[in-house]
RNA sequence: GGGCCGUUAGCUCAGAGGGAGAGCACCGGCCUUUUAAGCCGGGUGUCGCUGGUUCGAGUCCAGCACGGCUCACCA
């Protein structure tokens, strides 16, 4: 192979084939946002030397003369290496270079001819080397597939993907930002539980060999953040992996990333408050707008929100009567059409169905959809008005369901019978009901305050911010199916 | 899991029964402000895998693998 060749002729010339470390003054992005403004006669006046390291990128070799791009994930920069600025052995041995190689080089600013900030290159270092050809330079690698299995190649060679995973990074410390300014504690809780509560979703199974004990991969860590309101951390989040044994699809991984927090004294209306300033704050400060583009959507985040009640919701884009709505057996025979071959459905359920089919995919703009059916809810105080109703909302945005909130149940009676609920469901066949944690009914037994729980999908929250359509496009390593 | 589509050079793709193609990348040569640099020369391949039909299969058929979209379930 060519390029092992190349490398080994570097090692005979007696270039240090594996260097400890580079002396940079930069990184490449560094570089072009510090120096990016300046003219050629200021560039020339100051005599910026910098030192900065990265990938090659581009080659243009002009005989004695050759141009090339260094990048990092972010930017590149463009520099010129001279045979007589560097002299002929050096000059020379670049040629021993490959793109997709690492060197450091050192040199002055100055833009060229056609205006673009550029190093002269004094000195250059070899740092690593790319025995592999890199994916083409103008089409990049478009692959869906390789660009998932080897990210890295991803990220050096389409910049657009690795601005995505800076957009992620800067929302997640966004939002930390946010909680951490308002008295919230940061918490880690179990990934790993004994009994997998907090949501309605087949969870992943394990085994603990020493206790000789099932365990259970977190569908969702609510149950403990609100142990931990009972003790006395009255404002509470956690940001971290969920893990669910289900579908893959282009909104769904097996484990993704959720932000659930509580706050003590609240209810549900707070929480829609704050959801509201907490995206808008998110989409300000990372977008710099409030109107954003999403596939073919535009997506107005403009304070106030949309919000709709559940049933209202379902007559308004269902087309159902609200009298056909009431009648039970209607309904549920409407949802088992809608979803092929599941087991006995419960009106609650269906409800959740017709929402999820004919409603949810409706909702483009910023919608809170609130007070679904208790049946559903096992976690939230029911309604006063209307006891059949659980204190809740779902916020859509784009066809998705972006959050989901309640007004949580303190009541420790009243979560034991929801939990014996749940149970009877699971009996006649349901397997998506939440199972029975005696544990935390007596953790409420000592007194849960009045409390407001919130969950929101990061990954889907950065689709929407990064306009990417596949929830894979935001997940730096998505599951996929082992090759081989 | 179902349906539709895809898999050809390192990458992006064309090729539709007669024996493997282009651009970029790569190799050799020329070139000291280029930037999709240019000019001359060079094809580097398990056509996803396994069978089948055929004188002959990258091309047609079947099965399998992996992926994409979509439906179903979920967030």
């Amino acid at each position: 192979m060519v390029r092992i060749k190349k490398w080994q002729t570097l090692k005979e010339e007696g270039v240090d084939l594996f260097p400890h470390r580079a002396e940079i003054t930069h990184s490449v992005t560094q570089v072009k946002k510090e120096f990016e403004s300046l003219s050629a006669e200021e560039l020339e006046k100051d005599g910026i030397r910098v030192s900065v390291a990265g990938r090659i990128l581009t080659v243009r070799k002009m005989g004695r003369a050759t141009f090339f791009h260094l990048g990092d994930a972010l930017s590149r920069l463009q520099a010129y290496l001279r045979q007589d600025k560097v002299g002929p052995t050096e000059y020379q041995r670049f040629s021993l270079l490959d793109i997709g190689d690492i060197i450091c080089i050192k040199g002055r600013l100055f833009r060229t001819r056609t205006g673009e900030l550029t190093v002269l290159v004094e000195k250059y270092k070899f740092l690593a080397k790319c025995f592999h050809p890199l994916p083409e330079k103008w089409h990049g690698l478009q692959d869906v597939e390789l660009r998932y299995r080897k990210r890295y190649l991803d990220l050096i060679i389409n910049p657009e993907s690795a601005r995505v995973f800076w957009l992620r990074s800067a929302l997640i410390a966004e939002i930390r930002k946010f909680f951490d300014e308002r008295g919230y504690i940061e918490v880690e809780t179990p990934m790993m539980q004994t009994i997998p509560g907090g949501a309605l979703a087949r969870p992943f199974k394990t085994f603990h060999n020493a206790l000789g004990i099932d365990l259970y991969l977190r569908i969702a860590p609510e149950l403990y953040l609100k142990r931990l309101v009972v003790g006395g951390f009255e404002k509470v989040y956690e940001i971290n992996r969920n893990f669910r044994n289900e579908g893959i699809s282009s909104q769904h991984n097996p484990e993704f990333t959720m932000l659930e927090f509580y706050e003590a004294y609240k209810d549900y209306h707070d929480m829609m408050e704050m959801t509201e300033e907490l995206l808008v704050h998110l989409a300000q400060k990372l977008l710099g707008k409030l109107e954003i583009t999403y596939g073919e959507h535009q997506i107005s985040l403009q304070r106030p929100w949309k919000r709709i009640k559940f049933r209202q919701a379902l007559v308004e884009y269902s087309g159902l009567s609200p009298a056909k709505l009431a009648d039970k057996s209607a309904v549920i025979e409407l949802a088992s059409q809608l979803a092929s071959e599941k087991t006995p459905l419960s009106y609650g359920k269906a409800l959740d169905v017709l929402f999820d089919k004919q409603v949810k995919p409706r909702l483009i703009q910023p919608t809170f959809v609130i007070n679904p059916p208790k049946e559903i809810s096992p976690l939230a105080k029911s309604s006063p008005e209307n006891p059949d109703e659980a204190e809740r909302f779902e916020l859509v945005i784009a066809g998705m369901e972006i959050a989901n909130a309640f007004s949580e149940l303190t009541d420790p009676i009243e979560q034991k019978k929801r939990f014996e609920q749940q149970a009877e469901e699971r009996r006649k066949g349901d397997e998506e009901t939440h199972p029975i944690d005696l544990d935390y009914v007596q953790a409420l037994e000592y007194g849960l305050p009045p409390t407001g729980g919130e969950g929101i999908g990061i990954d889907r929250l950065t689709m929407i911010l990064a306009n990417k359509q596949s929830i894979r496009e935001v997940i730096l390593f998505p599951l996929l199916r082992p090759k081989d």
